[in-house]
DNA sequence: CGGACAAGCTGA
DNA sequence: CAGCTTGTCCGG
C-alpha cells in the first residue's frame, strides 16, 4: 500500500464461490454460495447479497471470495447468489468486524449492520482521488492529544485531513454535523452519506457507528472528546468506538488522534505518546474553580451554600446542576424518622404531586408514615424539581428545570437561572457559572469510572463557561474539597488525577489494569460455569445476577470466552462494562 | 431467526 | 390416533 502502489485492477476471472454470513439474529456462521457469471463485477468482499437459506430469502454480506478449484465443496451444487442488493462494508472492515466480534463476544451481524449503508447504494458517485501524504511508522501510531475544554480541535483535525481522507469521530451526532459545517472543504457525514464516503477522496465525519465507515484511502483518524461514553454501545456487543477505530488504525498503518481535555485511562494505556498543552495554555483553557467546603458551613443551607446564594443572586447566567430528577428521592417521617419506603416492595419512594411514588415499582400511597401515622415527611435527598422552587425562592427571579425529558425545542436562550441533571450542560447554550449542587454525589458514585466520569462531567461545564480569561466560572459545592477530581479541575491539570487513578485501578485491578466482562441474564450460570477450571481468567460473583470475568488483558479475556458455547436462553455479554 | 420434524400430551 | 403443543436441530 502506498503512492507507488499501482492502479488496482478489476478481477480477470470471476471468483465463483462467495462465503456469506446472513443478516438473521442467532446466525453466526457462513454459509457458501455460487455466484452466477452475470453477478459477476458486482460481486465484491461486503456486497449485501439476497440469498435462499432454508427455504427462505434472507439478505448477507459477502464475507469472503474463494476460486472455485480451491473451494471445499462443489461449486455447482451450490445454490446461487439470488440477488445483489448492493454495495456494503469494504475488505478492510469486513475484516475489522471479525475481529469486533471476538474483541467483545459478539456477533459479526452486529457490526456489519453498522457499517452497511441505511439504504441500498447500487453505485457510487465518481471522486476526487488524492493520496494519502504519509504513512505512520506502525508501532507509535495512537497520539492522545489532550486539549483544554475551551481549546479549539479544528486545527487538529485540519491537520488530519491535509494528510488525506481522514475520518473524524464526535460523541453525538449533533456534534458531527456541527464540526462538518466549520469545515471549509465538503465532508461525508455518516452514515447519511455512505455512498460519498465509500467513493472516496472525502473526510469522512460521524458519532461512534462512523467507526465503520467506508474509507477507501485511509490517511488519519481523529476521536474528539475520546473521554466520552457515547462512543461505547449500550446492547451487547458493546464495542467501543475509540476501540475499534485503534484497530481501524494500526491495521491500515495510519495516524489515530485521541483528543480530549481529559483522556482516559484506556486512551492514555493505549497510546504511543501524549501530547499536552504548556500549563498556561491549559490553565487558560479551564475556568476559574470555587471550591465551596460544605464541612465548614453552619448547619440548615440546604443544598444552597452562601456562595452559591451569592451567584444565583448576581444576575448572571448561572446553571446548577443536580443529578437526581423529582422532587424528593428519600425521605424520612418528621416525626419517628422512619425512611419512607413501599408498601409493596419496600423500595424507596419519592414524592409526586398525588402523594408518594414507589420508585422502583410504581405503587402510590398518601403522604402518611408507614410506621406510626404522621403525615410530615422531611426530605433527605433533594431532587431537581424542589430544588427549582427554592432557587426561585433564594435567587428572586424565575428559574427554569431542564432534564433529559425537557423538550428539545424549549426555549431556554432568555432563563437566567437554570436548574437540571447533568442533561443541562447539553442543552444549555452559555452560562457565567456553572454550579454542581453536590458533587459528592458523582465523586463517591458506586462505579469503578466514577471519578473519571465526574471530571469528564467538570470538563463539560466549563466548555459552557469557557475559559478563565472570559470570566468563566465553575462553583463546586462538596465535602471532599480535597478529592483528586477537584484537585485536577482546580489546577486545570487532568494529569493530577489521571495519576492517581491509575494508581488505584492497578491496586483493584479494574481497566485498563486488567480486562473485565460481565455476564448476566437467566442463561449465565451455565454460560460462566465453563470458565470453572481455567487459570487464566477469574470469576468473580454472582452479584446482582452478574458474573464478572477478568483477566489480565483482552487478549486473554476474549479467547477464553470465545471458547465459550452459548446456551439455549437469554445471556448478555458486556466486554468493558461501564456500569461496575 | 424460523421452518421442519419428532416426541409428548390430550380427548374421544 | 388425530390434532395440537413443545422442544431441538440446522441451514450452503
Amino acid at each position: 500500500m502506498g503512492a507507488d502502489e499501482p492502479p488496482r485492477r478489476r478481477e480477470v476471472r470471476p471468483r465463483s464461490v462467495a462465503r456469506v454470513l446472513p443478516d438473521v439474529a442467532g446466525l453466526d456462521k457462513t454459509f457458501d454460495y455460487a455466484v452466477p457469471a452475470s453477478l459477476g463485477p458486482d460481486v465484491r468482499v461486503g456486497t449485501i447479497v439476497r440469498v435462499e437459506l432454508h427455504g427462505r430469502r434472507v439478505g448477507g454480506w459477502i464475507v469472503e471470495l474463494v476460486d472455485a478449484p480451491a473451494a471445499a465443496v462443489d461449486a455447482t451444487r451450490l445454490k446461487p447468489i439470488a440477488k445483489v442488493t448492493g454495495w456494503g462494508p469494504l475488505p478492510d472492515v469486513v475484516d475489522l468486524s471479525a475481529w469486533a466480534a471476538w474483541r467483545w463476544a459478539g456477533r459479526r451481524s452486529a457490526f456489519l449492520g453498522t457499517a452497511s449503508p441505511p439504504v441500498a447504494v447500487r453505485g457510487l458517485p465518481s471522486a476526487a482521488v488524492r493520496e494519502r501524504s504519509t504513512v505512520a511508522e506502525s508501532s507509535r501510531n495512537v497520539v492522545v492529544h489532550r486539549v483544554p475544554p475551551a481549546g479549539d480541535v479544528v486545527p487538529l483535525v485540519r491537520d488530519a485531513m491535509a494528510r488525506g481522507d481522514a475520518l473524524v469521530l464526535t460523541p453525538s451526532v449533533a456534534g458531527a454535523a456541527r464540526l462538518a459545517r466549520r469545515m471549509e472543504t465538503p465532508v461525508a457525514r455518516y452514515p447519511h452519506d455512505w455512498a460519498r464516503a465509500a467513493a472516496g477522496g472525502c473526510t469522512v465525519v460521524g458519532a461512534r457507528a462512523a467507526a465503520w465507515a467506508p474509507v477507501p484511502n485511509l490517511a488519519a483518524i481523529v476521536v474528539l472528546d475520546e473521554h466520552d461514553e457515547a462512543y461505547q454501545e449500550e446492547r451487547a456487543p458493546t464495542w467501543h468506538a475509540r476501540d475499534v477505530v485503534i484497530e481501524r488504525a494500526r491495521r491500515a498503518r495510519v495516524p489515530c488522534l485521541l483528543v480530549s481535555p481529559c483522556p482516559s485511562l484506556d486512551a492514555l494505556a493505549a497510546a504511543a505518546d501524549v501530547v499536552t498543552p504548556s500549563r498556561a495554555d491549559e490553565r487558560a483553557g479551564w475556568p476559574v474553580v470555587d471550591v465551596v467546603d460544605r464541612r465548614r458551613e453552619p448547619p440548615g443551607l440546604g443544598l444552597y451554600s452562601t456562595r452559591l446564594v451569592d451567584a444565583v443572586r448576581s444576575g448572571g447566567r448561572v446553571v446548577c446542576v443536580l443529578n437526581r430528577t423529582g422532587r424528593a428521592r428519600l425521605l424520612a417521617c418528621a416525626a419517628c424518622g422512619e425512611l419512607a419506603r413501599c408498601e409493596v416492595c419496600d423500595a424507596a419512594v419519592e414524592t409526586i404531586e398525588e402523594g408518594l411514588r414507589c420508585r422502583r415499582c410504581g405503587a402510590t400511597r398518601p403522604v402518611v408514615c408507614a410506621a406510626c401515622g404522621a403525615t410530615r415527611l422531611k426530605t433527605l435527598r433533594t431532587g431537581v424539581t424542589k430544588a427549582r422552587d427554592e432557587l426561585a425562592r433564594l435567587a428572586n427571579r424565575p428559574v427554569v428545570e431542564v432534564t433529559a425529558t425537557t423538550l428539545d425545542d424549549a426555549d431556554l436562550t432568555g432563563a437566567g437561572v437554570l436548574v437540571g441533571t447533568e442533561a443541562v450542560l447539553h442543552r444549555v447554550g452559555r452560562a457565567d457559572v456553572v454550579a454542581f449542587l453536590e458533587l459528592d454525589q458523582e465523586l463517591l458514585a458506586p462505579r469503578y469510572r466514577a471519578a473519571e466520569q465526574a471530571l469528564a462531567l467538570l470538563a463539560r461545564a466549563a466548555r459552557v463557561v469557557g475559559g478563565r480569561a472570559g470570566g468563566g466560572r465553575l462553583l463546586l459545592q462538596t465535602r471532599l474539597p480535597r478529592h483528586p477530581v477537584v484537585d485536577a479541575a482546580l489546577h486545570a491539570d487532568p494529569s493530577r488525577l489521571a495519576t492517581v487513578e491509575l494508581v488505584a485501578r492497578t491496586a483493584l485491578r479494574f481497566p485498563p489494569a486488567a480486562a473485565l466482562a460481565a455476564i448476566s441474564g437467566p442463561a449465565a450460570s451455565e454460560y460462566v460455569d465453563q470458565l470453572r477450571d481455567r487459570v487464566d481468567v477469574e470469576l468473580l460473583g454472582p452479584a446482582d445476577g452478574r458474573w464478572l470475568v477478568r483477566a489480565s488483558e483482552h487478549q486473554l479475556l476474549c479467547d477464553a470466552l470465545a471458547t465459550l458455547t452459548r446456551p439455549p436462553g437469554r445471556l448478555r455479554v458486556e466486554v468493558d462494562p461501564l456500569r461496575i
